[in-house]
DNA sequence: AAGTGTCTTCATAATATCTTTACAATTTCT
DNA sequence: AGAAATTGTAAAGATATTATGAAGACACTT
């Protein structure tokens, strides 16, 4: 069963980002913008996980939390923009299940979401397992296989590669690749991609100098083989 | 596979009554008359099920739960003399799966240990033994084997192999592996494991500082070797 | 109540990864 | 072909993560 999850912050950015990812993982994504809407939003979807942003116009995460919990004991997620110690504390007394700081990695959220969800006795979505030519990406034991042998990736090259590898034949731009692994939110300097990418192919590719997998669209950015 | 029942009860003819009336069903049955013996017993024995009375001499059926479930993890009927809605809270938190109350009917307590049984053996499909690479962990004798000796492991480092080992080459984040040590409760240290790790592998690999069995994974988190 | 063993927390050292920089190589365009 | 733009690469510095020792908290025994 499709888990569903709503996503509750002002930041339009940090919204289409994190709701594309986590489709991409296989959940069902509702958005709001503030506590007034997410209540409705909440109502009408009834979500198995809120991830809750606290600073919001109109109304802010700790007073949504306070109505939402007299209708309904979702498990929610905090995002906090400071690591502020009474954040923390104040959010878990009101009932948050975990917390995440901004800016964060995609796969920290995940990461988080997968434990609340479990801990609340959910079952997680079936384990997205990526095969495109030759190549196998298992996002749930991170293990990646090109042929019949494993390769250790970073963290960055995992992320990175898991991207591409969601949309072969899709070219993404080095400004979406660095949202991904790098947090929302953060100043990034597009070279660095080229970087990842160069370590990436080196660890991946049979003859990095003229790449099988991942294609170079000049101008453009980079994408997976369509095959 | 004919399954063993230990019954823990100081009331002879009662011990007596049982046994027959289970061996007679196709049970093999051990007994015990108080929960030292018992715990003696169940060490030896392995049993398949203990049914075990509350109130006995020398080690009240509580304690035993207590002491027994350390080592291993055996499904429990209780024996209850009274109809204290209490015991039954009690004893179910302590961990035991079912109860009777005394004066029971042969029959009655039939079903609840073939009930407990099926229970059981739906609930463990995993194996009872995992052996990968060079090591043995048992889960009912609660015994760990790195070639041909025993090492001796706390309950965190045993849960922390026993995980691992389940899932051979697939990576567990810290917040995969705090919940199996610490149950549900939120708020735990993510650190916490990399000491648990770190006194696991002083104990199971030959030299720490290059582990063979549990490797780390930089930025994700840890996981046995795949051979 | 003291003692033992385990678990957690903390501070710091050791590593691995990430980012930036500078320059080389390649592609595109005219 | 030559110039301009873009991408590839190596290496160094900056960050982030993990390993480790040690102290304190906690649980259980005696």
């Amino acid at each position: 069963m499709v888990k569903k999850v709503l996503v509750v912050d002002d930041e339009e950015r940090l919204v289409s980002l994190v709701k594309a990812y986590l489709e991409q993982e296989g959940y069902r994504v509702a958005t709001a913008p503030d506590g007034k809407e997410a209540l409705i939003a909440a109502r009408a979807e009834k979500p198995d996980l809120i991830i809750l942003d606290i600073m919001m116009p109109e109304m802010d995460g700790y007073e949504f939390m306070r109505l939402h919990r007299r209708e309904q004991n979702t498990p929610i997620i905090l995002l906090t923009a400071k690591v502020d110690k009474d954040d923390k504390v104040v959010g878990l007394e009101l009932g948050a299940d975990d917390y995440v700081t901004k800016p964060f990695r995609p796969r920290e959220l995940l990461a988080r979401i997968r434990a609340v969800l479990r801990r609340s006795g959910e079952t997680e979505p079936t384990a997205e397992i990526l095969h495109h030519a030759d190549i196998t990406l298992d996002r749930e034991s991170h293990n990646v296989k090109v042929g019949e042998s494993f390769v250790n990736l970073t963290p960055s090259e995992f992320d990175l590669l898991a991207v591409l590898m969601s949309s072969p034949g899709r070219v993404f731009s080095r400004l979406d690749l660095l949202d991904h692994i790098q947090g929302v939110a953060y100043g990034g300097y597009e070279r660095t991609i080229d970087v990842h990418i160069k370590n990436l192919r080196s660890k991946i590719e049979p003859d990095p100098r003229s790449p099988r997998y991942i294609e170079t669209i000049y101008g453009v950015g980079y994408r997976f083989t369509r095959e």
